[in-house]
Formats: C-alpha cells, sequence, structure tokens
RNA sequence: GGGGCCGUAGCUCAGUUUGGUUAGAGCACUCGACUGUCACUCGAGAGGUCGCGGGUUCGAGCCCCGUCGGCCCCGCCA
C-alpha cells in the first residue's frame, strides 16, 4: 500500500514508511509518541504508527513557544500532529535497529490531537522488559493490539485471509454466507443457545460449523463454496481453543478425496507462501491404522522418528509377569527405541514412566543394552537369543507398554513426543505435513459400548466398505482425511454421503431412529432426496494456522478480542447480567446456582 | 467437573521457607537540571485494600479455611 493512498486530510506520509528518499520533504505525520526523550534543549521523540517509528527531533530555541511547550511536555501514547521536513541523520546519530534510522523528522510544527492517560500498560518496552500480565493485556487490549507484535499478526492474519479468498475464487468457489442463529443439535460440542423472543421455550443455537448449510448449497447446485466461517463450541478452553473460532470452510461437488485434497494441498501452499514458507509439493498419506500403530496417535508429528514396533514376539513365552498378563490377554508389546537413551538416569524415566501413566498405561518396561548386556527388570526373563530381536544397539533404551492397543498407543505417544522433546530431536526448521486417511467411520462409547461417528454422522463410507456397515461396523472405513503438520490437525473432512438411503443406515447403526432423525436432520434428508450430487469438503482451523504462521504459542495472540480460559471478555466483561425485563421477555427464568 | 502455578506500588518483580520495628527494587509518574538522544543521563519526590472474606495468634504480606480472577493441563471439544 502505497502512502498517497494512506495520505489524508491530517497526513502526508506515514511514519514508518520514511526512507532517505524522502530527505528534503516536507510531511505531515499523525501517530502516537512511543518515547520521549528530553535533553534540555533539544526534545527527541519516537512517533509511531501502523507502518512503524521514526525520529521526531524539536530544536527548542528554533521552535515557536507553542511547540517548545508542547515539546516538553510529551506523555507516551500521545497522538500529535507533527509537521516538518525530513532530515539526514549525521553519520553517528543513525539507528540501525530502526527502518527509519537514517532519516529524522525536524518538527516545525507540533500539536496534540488526542491526549492520553499515562498508559496502564506499557506499549514501548524497554529491551528484556517483561511483557504485562496476560490478564491486563486483555483487559486493556487496546493498548496491547498497538504493540507491534500483535499487530504484525493480525496482519499476517488479514493477508491469509485475502489470500484464501483469492486462492479458491481462482478455483472456482463461491464465498457464500450461512445463518449464525440455527438449530441445537444434540451430538457433539455443546451448543451456544439463543432463546426465541417469539417463541417460548425455543432456542437458536450458534453453529459449531456450517456443516449441514454447505451440504444443503451442494444440493442446491452452487457446486462449490467456501466460507470464512465463525463457529461457536461451548466447551472448556485451551491454549489453542477459543470458545468462538475460524473456520476456512469449504465444499465442492462432483469430488473424489482426492480432489479435495487436492485443493486443499493448493490453499495450504498459498497460505504458507504467503507467510513466506514453503509446502513440498507432495504430502504424504497415511492410513489411521498405521498412524496408530507406527505413532500411537492420527495425528504424528513426523519431524522425528522414535517409532513405535511390535515386539510381542519378542515377549512371548516369557514368564516375565506383566508382559505374560499382557499376551495372555489378547494384547501386544509395543515400544519405542531411544537411541543413545541409556544415559537417560532413572529419575528421567521414572518421569517418562509417569507421562505413560498418565496416559492410562499401567507401567513403562525399560531395557537399556550397555557394554553388549541388557539390563532392565524382564530383561532376565527373556529367552537366549530373544533380546537380539529387540533391535537395540549399545547405549540404547527401549520403553515398552503391555497391553491392548487402545492403552499402548496414546501411552507411547506421549511418551515419544515428551522423549522427542526432552532429548531435542524435534528439528526447529522442518514442516512435516502428512494426510491421515481411511478413518474409520465409528468408534465405541467406552461407557455404552454404543456406536459413535468418528468423524461426523454425515461421512460417506468407503464404497469397498458398504457391505461391513450393519455386519462388522468397526471395520468400515470412511472417506475422511484430516491434514496433519507437525503433530498438530490443520483440518479435515470428508466425502458426505449422498444417497438418502445410505444416509438413513447410518443413522440406524447410530442408534437414531426414524423419527428423531426427522426431527434432527429432516431438512438434510429431505434435500438428500432432492437429487444430490456427491459431493465433499474440508475445514481447516483458521486461528490456528494463523498461530502457527505467526511462531505465536496462544490463539489469543492472534485474535484481535479473544477470550480467557473461562470463557470471559475481559475488555467489555462479557458475559453479564441483564435486566429481570430481558430474561422475562425470553420467557426464561434464571436459578440461583446455590438455591 | 478435577489437578497444578500465579495474584505485593500504574507495570515487572523481591520479601512467604523460619509470623515480629516504618513492606523494598527497577521501570513508569511528578518536580528540577541538561542541545544529538534513541531503554538519554543526573538530582529530588510522590506512590501500597500485600486480590477479597473469615480464622489461628499478643502480633499475619507470611500459617489455616473459603472465595474471586488469570494462566497451563486432564476430562470435554461428532
Amino acid at each position: 500500500m502505497s502512502d498517497t493512498a494512506l495520505a489524508t486530510t491530517f497526513r502526508t506520509h506515514l511514519c514508518g514508511s520514511l526512507r532517505d528518499e524522502h530527505v528534503g520533504a516536507s510531511v505531515r505525520l499523525g501517530g502516537w509518541v512511543h518515547r520521549a526523550r528530553d535533553l534540555g534543549g533539544l526534545v527527541f521523540f519516537d512517533l509511531r504508527d501502523r507502518a512503524g517509528l521514526v525520529q521526531v527531533s524539536v530544536d527548542l530555541s528554533r521552535a515557536t513557544p507553542e511547540v517548545a511547550a508542547v515539546a516538553s511536555s510529551l506523555g507516551a501514547e500521545t497522538v500529535v500532529l507533527v509537521e516538518g521536513t525530513v532530515a539526514q541523520r549525521p553519520e553517528a546519530m543513525r539507528n540501525a535497529e530502526l527502518s527509519t534510522g537514517t532519516i529524522e523528522v525536524k518538527a516545525t510544527g507540533l500539536r496534540v490531537l488526542g491526549p492520553a492517560e499515562t498508559p496502564v500498560i506499557p506499549v514501548a518496552r524497554g529491551k528484556g522488559e517483561q511483557l504485562a500480565a496476560e490478564e491486563l493485556r486483555l483487559r486493556h487490549r487496546y493498548l496491547d493490539l498497538r504493540r507491534d507484535e500483535l499487530q504484525r499478526n493480525l496482519v499476517l492474519r488479514h493477508r491469509l485471509m485475502q489470500t484464501t479468498r483469492g486462492f479458491l475464487t481462482e478455483a472456482g468457489f463461491f464465498e457464500i454466507e450461512t445463518p449464525m442463529l440455527t438449530k441445537p443439535t444434540p451430538e457433539g460440542a455443546r451448543d451456544y443457545l439463543v432463546p426465541s423472543r417469539v417463541h417460548p421455550g425455543e432456542f437458536y443455537a450458534l453453529p459449531q460449523s456450517p456443516q449441514i448449510y454447505k451440504q444443503l448449497l451442494m444440493v442446491a447446485g452452487y457446486d462449490r463454496y467456501f466460507q470464512i466461517a465463525r463457529c461457536f463450541r461451548d466447551e472448556d478452553l485451551r491454549a489453542d481453543r477459543q470458545p468462538e473460532f475460524t473456520q476456512i470452510d469449504v465444499e465442492a461437488s462432483f469430488v473424489s478425496e482426492d480432489d479435495v485434497m487436492r485443493i486443499a494441498e493448493g490453499l495450504t501452499r498459498a497460505l504458507w507462501r504467503e507467510a513466506g514458507s514453503e509446502v513440498p509439493t507432495t504430502i504424504r498419506r497415511m492410513g489411521y491404522a498405521e498412524a496408530l500403530e507406527r505413532y500411537g496417535i492420527d495425528r504424528p508429528d513426523l519431524r522425528y522418528g522414535l517409532e513405535i514396533a511390535d515386539l510381542s514376539d519378542v515377549f512371548r513365552g516369557s514368564e516375565f509377569v506383566v508382559t505374560k498378563k499382557a499376551l495372555d490377554g489378547g494384547g501386544r508389546v509395543r515400544g519405542i527405541r531411544i537411541p543413545g537413551g541409556a544415559t537417560l538416569s532413572r529419575k528421567q524415566v521414572d518421569e517418562l514412566e509417569t507421562v505413560a501413566k498418565g496416559a492410562g498405561a499401567l507401567g513403562l518396561l525399560r531395557i537399556k543394552r550397555q557394554n553388549g548386556a541388557l539390563d532392565g527388570p524382564a530383561a532376565k526373563f527373556l529367552a537366549e537369543g530373544a533380546g537380539d530381536r529387540l533391535g537395540l544397539s549399545d547405549g540404547d533404551l527401549g520403553l515398552y507398554v503391555a497391553g491392548p492397543d487402545h492403552i499402548s498407543s496414546p501411552a507411547l505417544d506421549r511418551v515419544r513426543q515428551e522423549v522427542a522433546q526432552r532429548m531435542q530431536l524435534v528439528p526447529s526448521d522442518v514442516n512435516a505435513f502428512v494426510w491421515v486417511t481411511d478413518f474409520p467411520m465409528f468408534e465405541r462409547d467406552p461407557a455404552t459400548g454404543a456406536l459413535a461417528a468418528v468423524h461426523h454422522p454425515f461421512t460417506a463410507p468407503n464404497p469397498s466398505d458398504l457391505d461391513l456397515l450393519e455386519s462388522e461396523p468397526w471395520r468400515a472405513r470412511a472417506q475422511a482425511y484430516d491434514l496433519v503438520l507437525n503433530g498438530t490437525e490443520l483440518g479435515g473432512g470428508s466425502i458426505r454421503i449422498n444417497d438418502p438411503r445410505v444416509q438413513s443406515r447410518i443413522f440406524r447403526l447410530l442408534g437414531i431412529d426414524e423419527a428423531s432423525a426427522q426431527s434432527r436432520f429432516g431438512f438434510l434428508l429431505e434435500a438428500l432426496r432432492a437429487g444430490a450430487p456427491p459431493h465433499g469438503g474440508i475445514a481447516f482451523g483458521f486461528d490456528r494456522i494463523v498461530m502457527m504462521l505467526a511462531g505465536a504459542t496462544s490463539l489469543r495472540d492472534v485474535i484481535a478480542f479473544p477470550k480467557t480460559t473461562a470463557a470471559r471478555a475481559l475488555f467489555e466483561g462479557a458475559p453479564s447480567a441483564v435486566p429481570a425485563s430481558d430474561i422475562a421477555e425470553l420467557h426464561i427464568r434464571v436459578e440461583s446456582e446455590h438455591a
């Protein structure tokens, strides 16, 4: 954006974009006083706007009394109008840390446009000075947002948004908005509910995602749709989870999994490029089963090895009680080999065991090879020569979990991640993208034993597994895919069911009877009966992508006005109580928690 | 719903282990000095509900109980 375009009645240029080429020019600038240095007869101050900082100097002996008075009483964060001339700085007075450091503006006019109280949290921070507490940063967000770091993040967010629009528009997608006041959904995350004034006792829900609407748009023939959609989920927060968040929501008709993945890769490539990074030309794919087998998780971090291996055979026949019990019970013994791990102390390995136990494992078996010999509680129970099949080289440590896969996989996943972090095996400059495919259609609710959709109930089964749906539903694979980067899920999607008969079968399997399906998803079933093209799509977690590309550690640093971990907005103080009359009008009653 | 950490001057923190005189420091702020600074420098000064409530004690920033707020994690997030 050129300065000419940003010139206004008040200003001719932006502070941060002045350069040597402007030397001699008369300029008018508006901005915030970043920091002032009053030397007595000479006052310097740094003036800040969205483009950056520029130094302004005021020679009090030559200034008018009015200008001199303002210059010697400048408080931080005051908004001022500066008139002056851009001048080259003397050689020795240049500041290499500023992009405007070779010049300064010699002020002839200086006026306060917006007086400012001393900021309650500092905007200008000294080198090495701590950031104010996050609570205060959120409470006084307009001050925190003035900081260069947050401005950079939000500008990047803007650019990524425009890149998304540009790329998808170019690819033939239409940006179409869907309602924010929608129908509550009984499963999935908890809904944010909005009471209806006109319909006593009835509620809207804020959308958890525009899922059904985008399918309706496909039925309606729009063929390719996208939306940068705000979504809401009333669940507890995390550093990477906000109650209201933004998805890049994409859906297309007459597509296969490959088509959606190709489009998604193109978008990802465009986004990463906009942020100055590259995505490999081909993104590898890995089946869900393989991901769980080798990494213990469906979103593996492939920046490092430490793969999980099945060592059941090595332990089979051993009288070691832990492994024997697991193997006899139909479980397995799986583990990871840590090259050079024999140097880990007893205490360190105990801490890894705590991690494994935290994930549900009963314990963490350890065997190390030192000076050729195997050492560890289970080692002496191994049959002659069996230990060699553990694949441990001298100095290695093997860590094993015995038991059923649903215990050992998550436990080994966490151990693997912990080891990688502690032993600094995670390269900082590698982007390991992977598509995880062939998710199962269903999983069992551990409490009730009932089938639940892994993805969502509109996900299409793999055509070759259609016959398994009723007989062995847990073996049926879905046409679903997740894009994973460095162990983080960037987005996920699926081919949807476009045959109403298949949709009914899935509902039945999920224990949703005809009447309930009709009342909950009737409008979708009806639409599918009206002639639905094969369609599918994907949704990306936009905030999370911005966070990664900005190098931020919290979603709050890439959202202008985020909520706290208790889902409060500290600046405006939401949520808040409302007048009793407003509540009465909505036909609802508030009960005290301790009534 | 559960676990952990944190809350002392406007801001960042020390002081809490072992209760004891008037609660400190740096930055910011106010006043004064200073014409080449860029985290300006120098001198002086002002600034405190130790988150809040209750308890123990002759005495509580410090110990105990409760509560509010923030952050991190588990559960939860089709």
